[in-house]
DNA sequence: ACCTGAACACCGTTCAAGT
DNA sequence: ACCTGAACACCGTTCAAGT
């Protein structure tokens, strides 16, 4: 019922610190349970959260449903609620884990300092077009307008994304405030195809250079 | 399974098509039963649509559940089937009541030759950031994700959108490669807005002159 | 023509009981 | 520590029967 200010929507995450703790959501039950043997318990609650994911994959958002899930486990439903209070619960981990992996490319994106800045820019702009990432990232977003866990790890995503981009545009000389608007336009930009693609033809990488440029380099036309 | 590619996402839609049959996607069983009485028939269709979107408004999508509904009517959840193949074709019907009534409105935005290009564009931008027009819309988007009719729809409104930008930018002067180009950036733009609004800080609405600003006249920085 | 009432399948959740 | 099995509430859907 309270605004959830889960310390992960507070701003840059190390990606380092989440994938130490790599079952930061899991159950209370589970938590409270785990002293004695570690080992078995862990691997078998990444066991659920990766099932989950490539059930996810394979048959889309629909699919994620605890009786299919537990068919392809091979348990009952009963098992699901040892390891997990509720389904909203699954989806966080599900959640955390994809944006670990998410969090890091884009870090790994944006830091590359052998490469020209509109280079590292039009390399986002391509992990993005790339099928396979656009479609998991519009799942968890459409998951994220009904769990507010969900939305608080997408919250932080795009957070990451807007001040790479934003220190790129720093980098390529414009000001302060001309940075920051331009950040915005381009991560609402990146954010509407990931939901627009299907209603507008999908731009190809020339026309996506083209639009970035008209963000980047104003000054050229 | 197959691409739908129905005639409405083709293009232009005559907005007074639409609203010349209000029940556009009502039942099959309800269409064969219609003839002998028509008033009372679609009176009780249209009841059923309203009660839904008042519901959809008040309590969000999650409400909208054939219980609640027959609740709030005073019938039964039979009744309801009677008058719809199924939930989905509730979903379609709702869609299409709130797209006419959107379409209508870009149109009007669009048309008004008496205020300049930029100015439409404005009013198109405040129109969309407007509450309760974007918490709407994200929410049908959501839908559509997940039902192929409300897509179909969602496709055509953002075609008609594209286009009436498109037409904005060729007004502007620039020619037919830029102006698809920068139309397609704008309407991207506009649904990150939708989505990601709650990941960024809303933009003020000067700010979001500014943007539209570097969009229109790139040659003035 | 329109609605009721009862049924059924399916999903989320709980919990006592097993090993 | 981890899982089974059976139960319950809730939602979507069907359909014979009422008026």
């Amino acid at each position: 019922m309270t605004p959830d200010r889960s310390p992960a929507a507070d701003g840059i995450q190390t990606p380092d610190a989440d994938a130490a703790d790599s079952s930061p959501r899991r159950s209370r039950k589970a938590a409270a349970q785990q002293r004695s043997r570690g080992r078995t318990a862990r691997l078998s609650y990444e066991a659920w959260v990766d099932g989950a994911l490539a059930l996810l994959a394979r048959e889309g958002v629909a699919a994620v449903k605890i009786p299919a899930l537990c068919r392809e486990l091979g348990v009952t439903k009963g098992s699901f609620y040892w390891h997990f209070d509720d389904v909203d619960q699954l989806m966080a981990a599900m959640a955390d884990r994809w944006s670990a992996r998410q969090s890091e490319i884009i870090r790994a994106l944006g830091a590359i300092e052998s490469i020209p800045v509109e280079q590292r820019i039009a390399n986002m702009a391509a992990n993005l077009i790339d099928q396979g990432t656009w479609a998991t990232e519009a799942t968890f977003r459409e998951w994220a307008r009904s769990d507010e866990k969900v939305a608080a790890t997408v919250r932080a995503m795009d957070q990451q994304i807007f001040e790479t981009v934003q220190k790129a545009m720093l980098d390529l000389g414009f000001d302060a405030e001309q940075a920051r608007l331009r950040a915005g336009a381009m991560v609402y930009l990146g954010i509407g195809f990931i939901h627009g693609r299907g209603s507008l033809p999908t731009p190809t990488s020339d026309e996506a250079q083209a639009i970035i440029g008209l963000l980047t380099i104003p000054m050229r036309n």
